[in-house]
RNA sequence: GCUAGCGUAGCUCAAUUGGCAGAGCUCCGGUUUUGUAAACCGGAGGUUGUGGGUUCGAGUCCCACCGCUAGCUCCA
């Protein structure tokens, strides 16, 4: 006999091999048929199992999950990818199961398959899952040796399952598989008993991906999918996710008239618009205000700098793939840039060129007036990229900037430094460009050209905490000034496994240990994540969701205490002598563009008062009292409002309505009644009418939610569609 | 960059099997002089992303390029 306790504290007495749904089923038929998983101190579990195999606890302290508790979903989800893959595989020839694990509310499941899976064969595919859910098969358990489970998966023709046995199970003594009718999946589970549960589901898209994640493994198809307890849950799941694309701030910045991005300047150079312009120059008067009070001096840096000094930062050898290409004053630059890869061992794109290419190499650098002493036609590649690497460093090369930090380093070195001046914080909206993938870009949440709301921070080791800690204040201020609550805060940190960074382990181990100490002291919840630090140095990153659930990080905060070493940047300490200065980069925005962005979508479109690019609109009701309303905006204007005048011959109805599409907070609408008391009829965007009041009292209430950059309105999202961190547990 | 899908007026979208490119909003002109989410009439606006091809005939079919979208990969 087995003891169990159900979370009412209940003892039972049972069977030594039953199950949960033996348990639900001593309780009610009706539990019975809702118990879809359980819960045994917070593992999620079979219900079809029995208890004993799955805790040694006793007694079980075990809690049946229904459509009711969220885990449930979860478990039901990745079921659903099962009968989707179970589906596909009766439809296509040759279907190679990868993974399937739960996201948020979708699923996915990635096949190895030849033919392409399109959006016209959704309905095909989800009519084969009606008929395995139709038929409520129960999902059946059973584990088996490596050898076994090797021989299956062979038997199976499931490839890249032998392949995980091998590799990422070399640990496992014993695998588990689940049996859905023909369907056999290697799989850790748990799944709902029977395939009946999947109330409502859809099949959602298809997409590319690569097998564990890996460009370099063979390319798969992603389907994704999404389903629920009932069918009104995923009517409203899909409404919600119609409703979240209203908000897309690439939709409101067009309607708005906020930014444009044309192809005609390039992909991912965003133009702003004046009202777009106006959001992000009042955001930068704000910070800026902020800074001056938190002793930051203001800096200006050229777009461009020499390429020798991004190598010397080391940005250009490590990013140089999604830089734009340096601008070389030779003609021939670009050519024998090109030459020293391929002459490059450690260039893998790029191999040596053959005697044939060289030759044609050579004379096409000769036409565009190349010239050294003796170019060693015969020598070895090593000679012959020595002397063309002689000759490239004779030329002037620039790069666009791709980052701020080397200019503000030469800044600090322009002066000598004593550890009096120390912190040294040196501030610029600073733009830079980098050439990112075309499929990274983004609206302007990724974009090639843009201004963060840098800066750089020379201290002291000692100071580094206290610095550190209050960059993480300005960040808390400024995400609060704009009621961005939302936000996830990560710690990068490095991975122990990797030889990107740079820097001794000793360094990162206590740089590390500083960070987290400060989080915690700030009493910031963060997450850590190893191996997502810069090559530099570790970083506190600050991330949002946008409209469709995916995460972008805005401001972040990093340690470097590499280039103050590249550049041997020094300091005098109290001692007389040199020491060196630690740096923090750190950007409480991140960049204006993502920032802007999220912004509004965060507020979809209607920015609070002091944020939004036309603050108040004035309304004549007819022309006669069109010189009132131009009075009255001039004398706001007076006072630092942004304001519009609506001088069409319409009726004032068809004013307000267009104001109020335009998300403009208040409108001011004046007749002769107005007019004659020095009065205006005050109409707020979210409230309504205001009524009559004196201009008097309209500005200071005005002005107060102005100067107390009041926020009234924010979108709350409601709908997960990012990892919630269960998802890839559920797949072997 | 990769996989898949998409590209018709400034915007949102139509256009049967390949058979005369159309509507609403915006915009412009006129009438109207208005009291809290759309007054009325008229007009303009297009080499259907670009370039090739198939065809008597292409918005529609094929190829290449450009761009956009989702996902993957990348992200200083």
């Amino acid at each position: 006999m087995i003891q169990v306790q159900l979370p009412d504290g209940t003892l039972l007495e049972e069977e030594d091999h039953v199950t949960a749904l033996d348990v639900a089923a001593g309780i009610s038929d009706g539990l019975k048929r809702a118990t879809v998983a359980a819960s045994i101190a917070d593992n999620v579990v079979d219900a079809m199992r029995p208890l004993a195999e799955l805790t040694d606890l006793r007694p079980v302290p075990l809690q049946l999950l229904t459509s009711r508790d969220a885990p449930a979903a979860t478990v039901m989800r990745h079921s659903c990818a099962h009968v989707m893959a179970r589906a596909i595989m009766r439809l296509y020839e040759g279907v190679g199961l990868a993974f399937g694990p739960v996201k948020g509310n979708t699923f996915y499941y990635d096949f190895d398959l030849a033919t392409p899976i399109r959006e016209d064969d959704f309905p095909r595919i989800e009519a084969e899952m009606k008929k395995i859910v139709k038929e409520k098969e129960p999902f059946e358990r059973f584990t088996m040796n490596r050898d076994e489970s090797i021989q299956l998966c062979s038997d199976l023709s499931q490839k890249l399952k032998i392949e995980h046995i091998e590799t990422g199970l070399s640990d496992h003594e014993s695998l588990s598989f689940y049996r859905q009718g023909e369907f056999v999946d290697l799989c850790r589970g748990p799944h709902i008993p029977h395939a009946g549960m999947i109330k409502a589901f859809k099949v959602l898209s298809v997409a590319g991906s690569h097998w564990k994640g890996d460009v370099s493994n063979p390319s798969l198809q992603r389907v994704y999918g999404t389903a629920f307890f009932d069918k009104k849950q995923l009517k409203a799941y899909l409404q919600q996710l119609e409703e979240a694309k209203k908000r897309d701030h690439r939709v409101l910045g067009n309607r708005l008239q906020l930014f444009t991005i044309s192809p005609d300047v390039g992909q991912g150079l965003c133009l702003w618009l004046p009202k777009g312009a106006t959001i992000r120059a009042t955001l930068e008067e704000f910070i800026k205000a902020e800074l001056l009070r938190r002793s930051y001096d203001p800096v200006y840096s050229p777009h461009i700098g020499r390429v020798e000094l991004y190598e010397t930062s080391g940005h250009f050898p490590y990013y140089r793939d999604s830089q734009f290409a340096p601008l070389f004053s030779h003609s021939a630059g670009q050519l024998v840039d090109y030459w020293i890869r391929c002459l490059d061992p450690e260039d893998a794109d790029l191999t040596p060129p053959t005697d044939e290419e060289e030759r044609k190499l050579l004379d096409a650098a000769l036409v565009l007036g190349f010239s050294v002493e003796d170019f060693p036609v015969s020598g070895s590649a090593n000679e012959k990229r020595d002397v063309l690497r002689m000759w490239e460093k004779r030329q002037e090369r620039y790069l666009l900037k791709p980052m701020n930090c080397p200019h503000h380093v030469q800044m600090y070195k322009a002066i000598p430094r004593s550890y009096r001046d120390l912190p040294v914080r040196l501030a610029e909206f600073g733009t830079v460009y980098r050439h990112e993938q075309s499929g990274e870009l983004n609206g302007l949440l990724r974009v090639r050209g843009l201004t963060q709301d840098d800066a750089h921070q020379f201290c002291t080791p000692e100071q580094v905490e206290q610095e550190f800690k209050d960059t993480l204040g300005l960040v808390k201020y400024v995400l609060d000034a704009v009621g961005l609550e939302d936000y996830r805060v990560q710690l990068s940190t490095k991975d122990p496994g990797s030889d990107k960074y740079v820097g001794s382990d000793e360094l990162w181990q206590n740089a590390q240990e500083t960070l987290r100490k400060v989080l915690t002291e700030e009493g910031l919840d963060y997450i850590e994540t190893p191996g997502e630090a810069a090559f530099y140095g570790p970083k506190t990153d600050f991330m949002v969701k946008d409209c469709l659930g995916r995460e972008w990080q805005l401001g972040t905060v990093q340690l470097d205490y590499n280039l103050p070493e590249r550049f041997e940047l020094e300091y005098i300490g109290t001692d007389n002598k040199p020491h060196r200065p630690v740096m923090i980069h750190r950007a409480p925005f991140g960049s204006m563009e993502r920032f802007v962005g999220v912004l509004i979508e965060h507020f979809a479109g209607a920015f609070p008062l002091w944020l939004a690019p036309e603050q108040i609109r004035v309304l004549p009701l007819s022309e006669k009292s069109d010189d009132y309303a131009k009075d009255v905006a001039s004398r706001l204007r007076q006072e630092g409002f942004r304001v519009g005048t609506d001088l069409q011959s319409a009726r004032v109805q068809a004013k307000i309505r267009d104001a109020q599409l335009e998300l403009i907070p208040y409108m001011l609408v004046v007749g002769p009644r107005e007019a004659e008391q020095n009065a205006v009829a005050v109409r707020c965007r979210i409230d309504g009418d205001l009524g009559v009041m004196g201009f008097d009292d309209a500005l200071t209430r005005l002005k107060k939610e102005r100067d107390d950059r009041t926020i009234r309105q924010v979108v709350k999202s409601e709908f997960v569609a990012v990892d919630d961190g269960t998802g890839e547990l559920a797949e072997y």
